[in-house]
DNA sequence: CTGAAGCTTCGACCCAGGTCGAAGCATAGG
DNA sequence: CCTATGCTTCGACCTGGGTCGAAGCTTCAG
């Protein structure tokens, strides 16, 4: 017997639980009532809704208090959603494009642990240019010169190795259909941004907000144009 | 506005048309009827059902003659299916393992165009034992000696490096749950062990059937045990 | 032309499952 | 205690959509 895939599907088949999902995208930890209201439903719906998607194994859940909170299983759901994105932009790109369009959603934003967007492509592509990784038509490696850079500024590759997830990935951007860097890498690089107060997140959404201070020195960090 | 991922999500949700999908993950094109028969539903159904593949651009038709051939849109298709077998094979772990088993289907069985299984795996890892790969936690690529081996034995690499796909890519193998090769030299060696008659597929399984003598020469041509 | 095979359209049936109101539990905080 | 907040369960309603029989349309083989 093969696995029964359209039972995973049918999880994300259901509008409600997609945008429940997508919320989810942003890497946080979201409690119900704030599920329910992303995905414009009733308390009652969203409970209902979140009891099959723990149950799927798509999600995780964590009592804590009266609350609870809910978060993407694995990378591997999350991965799995970023490419139905990728699908989704690419069938309903007119619609995309002509919909309202949201510039910050489209310039940074966060992608589970890592940052994607417009700036997240540009950060891959000066990386790659510099000699820092090497891309081989869409697999992607972290040269000599890389590991020294980024060991300088701090990334302990001792302790990213220890981890199962590798340390460099592509993700393919739905809004951008170019690769940025995802994998354990990705993830130290948005810590930064975030650590640093180079930008913000707002409420539940996954837009990422650069201050201006910040965009010029996460620019001159990584030498973007 | 984000894409609608659970229009896409919805395509897969109905058993019938994840079967016929998987179905198509053999890489061959099927005609409606093949895709009915594998569905276990009527020619009425399956079309209506067809339709909507097509019209969600998951499916590719082309007609000729009287009958209609339908194959997967995309590569993005074919992963985003081996990332919910993935999942599914996760999740639903016990019941794989002790439902029916495939052994054969385990063992050497095609996704979409490359090799997969068991003795995908084992050769994935040999190639990276025998340095002709690097495997950096998830990403590869090909060495300098990997692609002297691979050019002797007769890969084009310039007309590889035309097509926009990656030489190497890694495919997280759902019956296995290690790496196997996919990419375009994926592609290459499925192409040779079918055209040197090593081994041979039947009827629309995905199931792989390597000869004695097939298997033989396979496994002494990449070194494996 | 006739018949058969492959595919599609139409119509009617049926049901899984999403939705919310109302009520029920549990926890936090006086 | 009591009350407010967060979450869940129950019941009733309703609709989207999967299913097949029957009939129609197209292409191929004589």
């Amino acid at each position: 017997m093969q696995p029964d895939i359209s039972k995973i599907a049918r999880l994300v088949a259901e509008p409600a639980r997609a945008n429940m999902l997508l919320a989810l995208m942003s890497g946080k930890a979201l409690t119900a009532t704030e599920l329910s209201i992303e995905a414009g439903v009733t308390a009652q719906t969203a409970s209902t809704h979140l009891k099959k998607l723990v149950d799927g194994d798509l999600l995780i859940e964590r009592k804590q208090g009266r609350h609870k909170y809910f978060q993407l299983h694995d990378y591997e759901v999350a991965q799995l959603l970023e490419g139905l994105l990728t699908i989704a932009a690419d069938t309903q790109r007119t619609e995309v494009f002509t919909g309202p369009k949201e510039p910050r959603m489209r310039f940074a934003r966060v992608c589970y642990d890592h940052l994607a967007g417009e700036i997240a492509v540009d950060l891959y592509h000066s990386l790659v240019k510099n000699n820092f990784l090497i891309d081989a038509r869409g697999t992607t490696l972290l040269t000599d010169s890389g590991e020294n850079l980024f060991g300088m500024f701090g990334v302990d590759f001792q302790q990213l190795a220890q981890k199962k997830r590798p340390i460099c990935k592509t993700c393919l951007d739905w809004s951008e259909r170019r690769s940025h860097l995802a994998g354990g890498l990705g993830k130290w690089i948005l810590d930064e941004v975030l650590s640093k107060g180079w930008a913000r997140r707002e409420s539940s959404s996954r837009s990422l907000y650069f201050s201006n201070s910040g965009l010029v020195a996460f620019k001159s960090k990584y030498k973007l144009a």
